[in-house]
DNA sequence: TTGTACGCGTTATCAT
DNA sequence: ATGATAACGCGTACAA
């Protein structure tokens, strides 16, 4: 069925080699044959079989991204990013969703292995920091991470700066019983210390009661969490969130609890999904370029297959303040002045 | 660098072929070599090359998606359920990102047809009707959209039948002056038709002056039709829109210019993306199950594989109205009672 | 039960 | 300037 170079040769008269010549246009050839091959490839409409071109180089033009969710407004921005750099550089991507479970990362990661990709991008991996180098050595990959894995290529977003930060932000605005909902995983107190950090250098005790982890990341998550958060310790009047889902599900839990945003308690998130702006009241969050993120870290993966491997190298970026409404700053509401 | 049955073979000290045997446990071995040989591939952590494999048996376990906007919602959901059954019959998916130019989605299909994928589907085309329809004769291809090309396997969304049900259910909540924000594409006239055809049997004559078409869809482009549409004919009660981005601009521009919906004004999407119940208000929309419609549109794919792409098969999917509070019905809100 | 030879479609080496 | 041949890693057909 598919043509191959046998079908061009034969069809043009002329040798396997010949034809092989003009696809990749190298060696001298007689102007005269050229065109002749040319003539007959499009009218057989010949594509080269890049399976047989990749067993032989080595390399299979080929990444992969393995993310947890693809659902999660975070990753498609990265994907997109990810994507337009591998098609600038003749690369396809493999798209691979775990749904949240780490057994099927290493599943995927086996069956990549397999496929012979030259490179894959790891996002927000639900694998252990031991489980994450121990990856990194056997794959060419790079990684992007909240957490700290060593000896790889990695790409991470400053969960402790940015929490500092806008933690630090409410209390500029006169917060002090300020709660957090996080997100339980190993190998991550990074955010959670960001927030804490905060606290204690405005001389305030992080109270444990303020605190509620959750194990999955989501809207539905975060409206649970603020819901018994608000019942529990109805004295606090902000929330910090892991990342805007949950801030999302947090302004929603006080919708139904009649409690007003910003006029009662102020709500922040984090990563600047595009949906923090379409909510109402909008929300103040940290930015993350993610668009941006899924470019470096494509170009990063580059770099480690350029040094087959034996890369390791780390950068960090770090999300800016982004100020809208759900703190009732930009209105000048707040605990402290309304 | 890569181990090779040849590899595991020498170490093992057993031909290639005893241990292509135990890979594929197919054949008599004695079950002594057949431990002694899997010790060898553990010890070795061998994994077959798969494209070797695929340039033999011609198969390569491979599909791809081609979808216009990664970061329009619309497609991640249909992105989860295709990757959710490929997963489950063995496949791995290309994912290719067009960014809303046919031009790009011809060159995936050629890039693509190298890289010997057993099937493609191609979500939101931008190529017009005959295009597709020779796309259908020359590739093994699922495709979901809302147009209607021949002699391929096509899973349509209802949209004029969804636009009618919505104007319709406008017309029973006292709305006469109805407008239509909507989508500028060659051979789709489907959710506009659905439109004046439900005014029609209204006994309404559809005023051009109520219909914006637009070339782009996103938030922005609804916002500025939408802007357009109420400052040029401010006597309209309510806006059907292409789809739920689109809505939300809609939404946007009217508080922008202080018009309260549903008080003043009407406004219902398509599609139900997750966004639509998060706005405020929250959106009255058609919803479209784009999971399953992912599931499907792989499952039809895998019909067209099967039967070597001689495969005609047209399926359509009905939406269903989703009542929220932009029409205000649900609370009793509306231009007939209000 | 196990091994040898060939072919998948391509590129590289070495002739001619 | 052009062509025969080997090799990439694997599975199939046939032999031993």
């Amino acid at each position: 069925m598919p043509v191959t170079l046998q079908d061009v040769a034969l069809k043009a008269g002329v040798s396997i080699k010949t034809v092989s010549r003009v696809i990749n246009n190298q060696g001298e050839i007689s102007e005269a044959t050229r065109q002749h091959v040319l003539v007959i490839i499009n009218e057989l409409s010949y594509r080269p079989n890049m399976l047989a071109r990749s067993l032989l180089s080595g390399k299979s033009s080929t990444i992969a991204v393995i993310i947890p969710q693809i659902t999660d407004p975070f990753f498609p921005e990265v994907i997109h990013g990810v994507e337009d750099v591998a098609r600038q550089h003749g690369y396809n991507v493999f798209l691979c969703n775990t749904n949240d479970d780490p057994r099927q990362e290493l599943y995927y990661l086996d069956v990549l292995a397999g496929k012979q990709v030259d490179g894959i991008i790891l996002c927000g991996s639900r694998l252990s920091v031991e489980q994450l180098t121990e990856v990194g050595k056997k794959h060419r990959i790079a990684i992007l991470t909240s957490r700290e894995p060593r000896a790889t290529a990695v790409i991470k977003i400053a969960g402790e700066a940015g929490l500092y930060e806008i933690t630090s932000y409410l209390l500029t605005l006169g917060h002090q019983r300020i709660a957090h909902i996080g997100w339980q995983i190993k190998d991550e107190p990074d955010r959670l210390s960001g927030y804490r950090n905060a606290l204690l250098e405005h001389g305030l005790v992080p109270d444990d009661r303020w605190i509620k982890l959750v194990d999955h990341v989501s809207i539905e998550s975060g409206y649970a969490a603020a819901q018994q958060l608000l019942e529990q310790a109805p004295e606090i009047t902000a929330i910090t969130c892991y990342n805007d889902l949950m801030a999302v599900g947090a302004l929603q839990a006080c919708k139904a609890l009649k409690i007003r945003v910003p006029e009662d308690i102020a709500i922040v998130g984090f990563d600047d999904i595009s949906l923090a702006a379409l909510v109402t009241p909008s929300l103040t969050t940290m930015h993350v370029p993610r668009y941006r993120l899924g470019q470096m870290t494509l170009e990063l993966l580059l770099r480690v297959i350029a040094a087959d491997g034996a890369l390791e190298e780390h950068l960090s970026v770090e999300p800016h303040l982004v100020i809208r409404d759900s703190c009732g700053a930009s209105t000048g509401i707040g605990p402290g002045n309304g």
